[in-house]
Parts: structure tokens; C-alpha cells; sequence
DNA sequence: AATGAATGAGTCTTCATTCAT
DNA sequence: CATGAATGAAGACTCATTCAT
């Protein structure tokens, strides 16, 4: 018991950040605001990163940490057994996900791209984890003989890529909450492109 | 009439600015930088601006033209009676698009979130009519009882949404060239889910 | 007229820094003192300098600057026939330029030795323009018989040792002024130890 | 009697700080540093000393202790009978210190004349020891009918100011190794113009 | 139209020092 | 004796903007 851990302050000092990035952005936000924020000093904030920076790419890894972390979480709830089952958990949770963000996302959206080095490595490694599930159960769904024979990638982007632009241009640019239904209507058109005679599902 | 009187020094800073805002970011350049970049000194770029934000938006508006401009311009060659070759041009006026101003889509993804009130104006704009116009092609198609009969603004999501997450992935977290036969991977995967019996295409 | 050059600003700063830095040393006056000190706002400073250390780089050039010409011309304005006579006018010139900075012959002793790269070869410049019209000098006097055939260098040493070590002791440690007598007192027996046969001079 | 109890701590504190002194100066480094350094925390740096003051004190007290102590210890062993012998003892053992602790003179030069009050006063106290011993030797010299009668003080001045500039330019400015028959050279051209008839010795 | 010197608020960061454990 | 988290004043430096020329 010297002292060593005391994982309150830098939790305040993350959460702080989390919510300044969400609202200004890197560059947006001062140490000074940050401070005010956490209820901590200054010096405070230098003790436990080294950096702005540092700071930054903590909030980012926790976050993507999270949200990769409740994107598996959901799916691993969901009845794996059938594909089309697995991929609307998956489309669920994904939009619960940015729906309780919201304005974090805005920050992902925003930030990401602003980043080099070690951000783009921790972006790389999400989209293998969680682009990595899906194209697996695409492939055993094309085994089951349910989806045609397409390239997992080419599915997996075009899945993503709809639910991620739809999500970001609805937070971000309208700035209004994600709608179920249109949701709803995105994975169908996805599905019946996918599958092979039946119809979208259930 | 595209050209106005060539004000030599306006554009110079404007060109220089998109440089620098799509390396940079907003906040990532300086007024001297953009005065050095430009070859003006600093006093003079307040002559044509006024404020750094003007600049900015400025170079944003200019940067959109372009692209809504790009991509009707290839459209308008396309042969249009046939639905599927005018999105194939669509989709390649897109990438060609994106290949050629690489850093500047990156600027594009990062600025758009985070700039409010006229930006996303503009924003809006663009959605609106490129978006308008495929929508108004998929309508044609489904008229012509060669697309399945699906709400147009969600084929219009999904085409876009792939596209776009594809290219912003590439270019901005892969940093590497657009790669054809994916993107057609991706148009083909799209097509066979639009149209209604037919096979993708030719 | 476009409003370049403007040199009162930069000199105002110079001597500010000047006499800060004779006082508290590099690392004892910030920068607002300087500001203070020149009656100019920060950022004017860092208008004209890229660095403290470029301030205080200037300014020690400049120091040493005059120290080198204000040697040189009392030299010059002294008989250069007779070799001693030329280096007690040596000495003398050496001890008035000592006498009359005081304050920062502090900071060129304490800083020169905190000083790397740039500033120590300034110092060598100056010790071999310096040191190199004493050995000429003492060459000369070797050469007309006047002197015993020591290297010059040894001489040199001795001399510029022997002045230097006493007015850095007087003016840094006992904060008290040169007193011409004890510096007769030193060049007498160093002439004694020079010369051949005479007595130390007139 | 010379060690006392070995407080391990306080000894470590300061052998870091005399690193970090020699190498930084009194500004250039911080307890973080010292902490680092002596394998303590920042706290225990503050249970043994007051300030960083006191350990920079400290530093220097027990720096120009060993400097003395060195020398006298050198000039022990030499037979004092014969004042030539003893000088040039005495000239070794401070070109030896000068050469062992190398980078830690570079501090005490810089060093001296940032620092008043105190600091100033153990310089003061050094000198009177170790230049009033040479005083009384040259005197013993006068006094043998050896040497010329010179102001000791003046012959004192001559010697150190000559080895101590020497060994200054030397370990500072040209970061070069103390050559030892430059050093001879300055002793012997001293010595000449300090004896009475007979060549230097030897 | 063009210039660049001048401004001063604001930014990130460091540091000696204290104190509860 | 020892620790290291916490502090906040102070430091170097940047930057959008103004204005006399």
C-alpha cells in the first residue's frame, strides 16, 4: 500500500476527455478545460499521461475498446445458429451502439482519419475482430447453402458500409437519431441480395 | 462562364489552403502557413478573407463543386437510357474522383463532421442532388421493370454507403490506391440485389 | 518601402535581453521579461527571434563581437612599433572593455561554458582573432631580439590567463572593481619572465 | 573519521546531483530527474534535503572540498623542502583533479558565478586555502634567496590564472584531454620569470 | 492590392514542493 | 524513512487578427 494504482483520477481525467472530444474535438479542447472538467489541476493531468496526445489515444483505444467489446457482447446473445438471425443481432447492436454514442461517434467519425500511426493500427485491429465475425458467418451461411457464393469481403463491406454511412450521416450531418425502420429496410435489401431464392426472412 | 476575372492572388490562397486543410486539418494549419504556401503575405490573405472560417469554407465549397460537378460531368457521357451503365458510370465518375484528390477526401471525411451551421448546409446540398439523380435513375429502373421495386433512397444508401466507407477505408486508413475489381466486386454485389431476374450485368 | 528591415524593435530586444541575461542568466529571465524589458509585446519577440535560444545566440554574438573590436582598435590606435608598448596597450584596452561591461562579463563567463555547438565556435573565433594578434606580436618581438624564444602560444597563455583569471575573480567573485595597480603588477612580471636581458620595460 | 554513518540515501541524492549538475547546470535539471537518478522517489528527495538550493549547495560544498583536498593531500606527499619541487607538485595534482573530474568542473565553472551569498563564499575560502599555501611557498622561495621579490599575490595570480585558463579552454571550450607539456610549458615560463638567475631547474 | 511588424490571449508543458498514506 | 499523487504558478511558444505604410 505505497500508493500505486489510484485508478480514479485517470478514469475522471479519460471521462472528461471522452465528452470534450465528443463535443470540440482535439484540437478543440484545452488541458485547461480538461482540468476544469476531471476536477483535477493541471499538473494533475500531466502526471498520469505524458502527452495531449497520450490523452487522445487512451480515449480512443477505450473507446473503440467498447465499442467492439458491445458489439460482441450482443452477438454473442443472439442464436448463432442461424446466419440471418446472427447478422440482424449484429445489425442491432451496431446501431444501439452509435444510437447510445451518439456523440461519441461524431468524434470517431471525425477523428479517426485525423490520425496516423497508432490510432489507424487500433482501427485496423476492430475491423478484423468485428469484420472477421461477420465474413465468418457469411461463410457458414454460403456453406448452409442459404447465401450465394460471393466473396465475404465484398458482403461484409457492403453491410457495413450501408449501416456505417447510414449511422454517420444521420448523427453526424442531420444530427437526428437513427431510425429503426430505415435501418430495418437497409439489412433487407442486404439480405435479399445475399440470399438465394427464399426471400429476405422470416 | 465558370471562370470569373481570375483574381491571380484569391486562388493562389485557396489553393494553397485545400493543401494544407487536407493534410492538416482546420485547426492543423496556420494563417502563415497558408501565406507562405500561397507566396501572399499574411495582411494580404485579410484582404480576400475575412476571417480564417471564410477560408475555410470557401475551400469546402470549391472542394464539394468539384466533386458534385465530377461526377454529373462523367454521368452526362454516360449513355443513359439503360439504367445499370448509368450507375456503373456513376460509381466510376465516384472512384476516379476519389483516386485523384486522395488527401482531400481525407479532408473531406474530417472536416465535414466538424464544421456546423453552413457546412453542413452544403453538405446537405450535395447529398441532395447526387443523390437526387441516382435515385431518379433507380426510380427509372424500377419503372422499366428492370429493378426490383425497393424504396429508392435505401438502394441509393446502399450503393453510397458502400462506395464511400470502401473508399474512406482505403484511402484513409489503408492509405492505399482505390482497387477496381473491388469496387466492381462491390457494384456487381449491389446490382444483383437491385435488379429483378437478370444477372448483374454484361 | 515595403517595410522590411525595421531593426529598432530587434535592437530594443538585444539589449534587453542583453542586460537580462548579464543579471539572471539564460535560464533565469523568461520571456515576458524580455518583453517587459523592450517595451514590445511577446509575440514581437518571437517575430524577430525563432528561439530564446536564437535571442540569447544573438545576443552573445554581439557581446563578443565587441569585445574582439573593442580590443582591436585600441590596439590599433596604439605605437605598434615597440612590442611592449603594444601589449600593455593590449592589456589595457582588454582591462577597460572588462571594466566597462562588468555585468556581462558575468554572463560571458558563466554562459560560455554552459554553451555548445555555435556559441563555443564564436568563442574560438574569437580567441584566435584575439590570441592571434598577441602571438604575432610576441613573434615580432622575438624576432627583433626584444623577447626570449618561448612558443608564443606558452606567452599567450600566460598572459590572457593570467588577465583573465584576475578579472573574472574581481569583478565575479569579489564584485569589486579592476584595480589598475595589481594589473601592472601582473604584465610587469609577465614581461619580466619575456624579456631577454632588460629590465621590464621604461 | 572521514565517513560518518553512511546515510546511503543522502550520498546516492548527491552523487546524482553532481552528475545531473556537471552535465545540466543548476537550471537544466529537475528533481524528477534527481529522482530518477538516485533510485528515489520525489518525496524522499525532500526528507534529506530543504530545497533543491540545499542539495545544489550541498553539491558544491562537498565538490570544492575534494578540489581542495586533492590538491593538498598532492602537495603532502612532495618533498616541500625545495619550492621548485613543490609548485610543480602542486601544478600536477591540480591538473589531475581537473583531468578526473573532467565534466565536473565544467559545472563549477559555470556554476561559480551563477550563485551568490554562500556559494561565493566557499569559492572565497578555497581560494585563501589553496592560494594562500602557494603564497607561502613562493614566500619561502623569496625568502631562500631563490625566487625574485615579487608580490606573492601577484606570482600566485600569474600561475593559477594561467593553468586555470588553460585547463578551462581545454575541458570546455575545445573538450580536448589536459595536454601535460603545454602544462610544463606554462610551469616553466613561469617559473623562469619567477627565479632569480639559474634556468627553470631540472 | 499588398505588406509584414505588432499584438496579447491562449496553448501545451514543466517544475519545485506538499502531504496523506 | 519512504512514497507518489496532487498542485498551480510559471515558462516557452503560437496564432488569428489589425494597421500603418
Amino acid at each position: 500500500m505505497t500508493g500505486q494504482t489510484t485508478p480514479d483520477s485517470k478514469d475522471a481525467i479519460l471521462d472528461a476527455a471522452q465528452d470534450l472530444i465528443a463535443q470540440h474535438g482535439y484540437a478543440g479542447f484545452s488541458i485547461r478545460d480538461l482540468a476544469r472538467g476531471s476536477g483535477l489541476a493541471k499538473g494533475t493531468i500531466y502526471h498520469h499521461f505524458q502527452d495531449k496526445r497520450d490523452i487522445y489515444r487512451s480515449v480512443m483505444v477505450r473507446d473503440l475498446s467498447q465499442l467492439s467489446a458491445r458489439v460482441q457482447e450482443a452477438i454473442a446473445d443472439a442464436d448463432a445458429d442461424d446466419p440471418v438471425v446472427w447478422l440482424r443481432a449484429f445489425v442491432a447492436a451496431f446501431l444501439q451502439q452509435a444510437e447510445e454514442r451518439r456523440s461519441h461517434i461524431r468524434a470517431l467519425v471525425r477523428e479517426l482519419s485525423a490520425m496516423e500511426d497508432g490510432m489507424l493500427q487500433i482501427a485496423r485491429q476492430v475491423r478484423e475482430q468485428v469484420g472477421g465475425q461477420v465474413a465468418a458467418v457469411i461463410e457458414e451461411g454460403i456453406a448452409l447453402g442459404r447465401f450465394r457464393a460471393v466473396p465475404p469481403q465484398v458482403a461484409v463491406m457492403s453491410l457495413i458500409g450501408a449501416m456505417n454511412t447510414y449511422v454517420a450521416w444521420q448523427l453526424v450531418v442531420e444530427d437526428s437519431p437513427v431510425d429503426a425502420q430505415a435501418a430495418d429496410a437497409l439489412i433487407d435489401f442486404f439480405l435479399y441480395g445475399l440470399m438465394k431464392e427464399e426471400n429476405s426472412d422470416g
